[in-house]
DNA sequence: AACTTTTTGGGCAACGTTACCCACAATCGA
DNA sequence: TCGATTGTGGGTAACGTTGCCCAAAAAGTT
């Protein structure tokens, strides 16, 4: 017994056929156009239903549209980005248009301009790129062929819109947060960065500045004490070390991010250093691990389900016009304290 | 000042031109297809480079190729399915095949559909479906419009092919450990399941019954004590409260997941009772959470990234031949001790 | 020298959809 | 009543790529 013919997908023309109308009625039906009347629309709905016809994205392709948002994440595990995305794809659930997500590698440049090459290669309707690490003229370069809103990362451009939450004050506000409980020596860890484009524009450069700046407001600009390292766990692991290392030790830590936090509880609690008694650590994006119990890290939250609303908000009025000015929405943070934070040892 | 026309994109056509070739000849030296001399391949190569010519996936798509693999992943938070991806994507990295995600909702198998059918509708090459909670004739629904691997679902089928951990040994890897500290009275946290087709094929349900038989073999059958609750943190805590509310408590508490041992953790400490003096607890996935310092939480790994191998080596292979014999990889986890598992309190 | 076989290249139709047209009928305004 | 307008439906040519075919030239075989 021979496997029977596989059954071929039902059509455009299949449905026509089955409604007794023209192809081009069945398009017009689909796409809601002008110059079908309700009683053919009724007809092709039906024969659409019971045909279980679905349109071909490629072809669709073919002539301009496939539907299709591409999400540019650099690191899957950055447990910041899932709300973004929750965000985003509840905006557009309601809309024809389908999130696919393309894995950038972290932290690297190749691996992300190959993922939106890709996408672009694919006829993706607009992109969403997330902390994007590439130069600013591939942004552009990207933009230019496609509908793009850059997310999570300062600096905008004519080409592209952008979403960012202002991280110059969620950087005040952990250095307020821990100059008003009594701190005064106050480190941070920074992600290392030397382009000057990135230094410009990524949020890691703009926090280490925030803290510099708002260090100063609070007359502390002689307690200023920068440790670069990178945005992981061991290179908060790494800072920390240094940090436990000075003949003057902070009283308090402020991470640039999460997972450098997480990294900076590990170097402390091997050096027998007790948090917050000791030492206050504050963290950045408040990811759900932060939460955990065990953890229970003060944190800045980003509000990423609103971020990814926003998100959509803009790209769908992109596609609408694209010819329109770019817009930039940028968002307040807000300071979650948990248990990593207290008055310096007295 | 108008915008100058956008620059239209270039296609086999113009390279075509450009190297003074057919299309058809252009076609053979992009797919490596007989009939193209040597001479020929460089000076389409030569033009291909020169004008920076990149393959339209539509067109293609609609003759039946996308290179593209569709992954289907239920939950994007769950920090174990990263591990699966990087395995997979480095597998394919030197294949024309290029990955993309799609965000299925968590325990949502409407969701699922939805992006399921969204990708076949955008002619995926394949499909990975990562724990999917669609039913098994669903399942095969998918498997019969394109080659799909099913990863971490037990119960195997002729349509697709799959990829799984072996459940019964990574909870008798528990009990085991427990029951060689010393502990009798183990509690299991299981995700409560109900419908007959997923009670067979899913990893909680085979973990929960890993469990009992474990507990049977070492004849502590009676000791057996399992709550139903949820696969998240929420179920953890629930669960852990439950437990803790027993007259005779357990001396050791296996958590179906990670998420659900941090839940435990969290609700435990709340009771003030210490982790492991006074109670041991065990986790699932090794998800990097539970690698962190503060928490050190003994779980079993799965090898994620040898999973993800392994089904990109089926795909492959698959898409060659669609007729194969379906084949299923099972691979065997690990046990992974840290600090939250200790002998009982004496 | 007269063949067969192999190599090399190109022509062409098709994949499923949609935008642009045009044709016809019905309705309207004067 | 006649011309203009509006509503309704369909025909057709792309979009970019590839698989199937055929033709001419080159190489090999008697």
């Amino acid at each position: 017994m021979e496997k029977p013919t596989p059954p071929r997908r039902v059509t455009i023309v299949d449905v026509a056929q089955h409604a007794q109308v023209s192809t081009t009625a069945v398009s017009k039906v689909l796409r809601n156009a002008y110059g079908a009347s309700p009683a053919m629309r009724a007809k092709v709905q039906q024969a659409i239903e019971e045909l279980g016809y679905r349109p071909n994205a490629s072809a669709r392709g073919m002539r301009g549209q496939t539907y299709t948002i591409g999400v540019m994440l650099p690191d899957i595990r950055n447990p910041f980005f899932p709300e973004i995305l929750d965000g985003l794809t509840e905006a557009l659930r309601d809309t024809p248009y389908q999130v696919l997500l393309g894995p950038g590698g972290c932290n690297d440049a190749q691996a992300e301009a190959r993922v939106t090459e890709a996408m672009i290669d694919r006829g993706m309707d607009a992109m969403v790129l997330v902390a994007p690490i590439s130069s600013r003229s591939r942004l552009e370069h990207i933009a230019r062929s496609v509908p793009t809103v850059v997310v999570g990362r300062h600096g905008h451009s004519d080409a592209y819109d952008t979403v960012s939450d202002d991280d110059l004050t969620g950087a005040a506000l952990v250095v307020g947060h821990l100059v008003s409980l009594g701190h005064r020596r106050i480190a941070h860890i920074e992600h290392a960065e030397t382009d000057p484009d990135r230094l410009a524009e990524m949020p890691n450069a703009i926090r280490a500045e925030g803290y510099k700046r708002a260090m100063q407001a609070h007359g502390l600009g002689d307690e200023i004490d920068i440790v670069s390292t990178t945005y992981t766990q061991e290179g908060g692991y790494a800072g920390a070390q240094q940090l436990l290392a000075r003949s003057q030790r902070p009283t308090a830590i402020f991470a640039g991010a999460d997972v450098v936090a997480l990294g900076v509880l590990e170097a402390v609690a091997e050096a027998g250093v007790s948090v917050p008694g000791d030492l206050s650590v504050a963290g950045y994006d408040n990811t759900t691990v932060a939460a955990l119990g065990p953890v229970s890290l003060t944190s800045v939250d980003q509000a990423g389900h609103h971020i990814g609303a926003e998100t959509a908000r803009l790209l769908l009025d992109r596609i609408r016009d694209r010819e329109r000015p770019s817009a930039q929405v940028r968002l307040s943070p807000t300071l979650v304290t948990r248990r990593t934070t207290a008055p310096p040892p007295s």
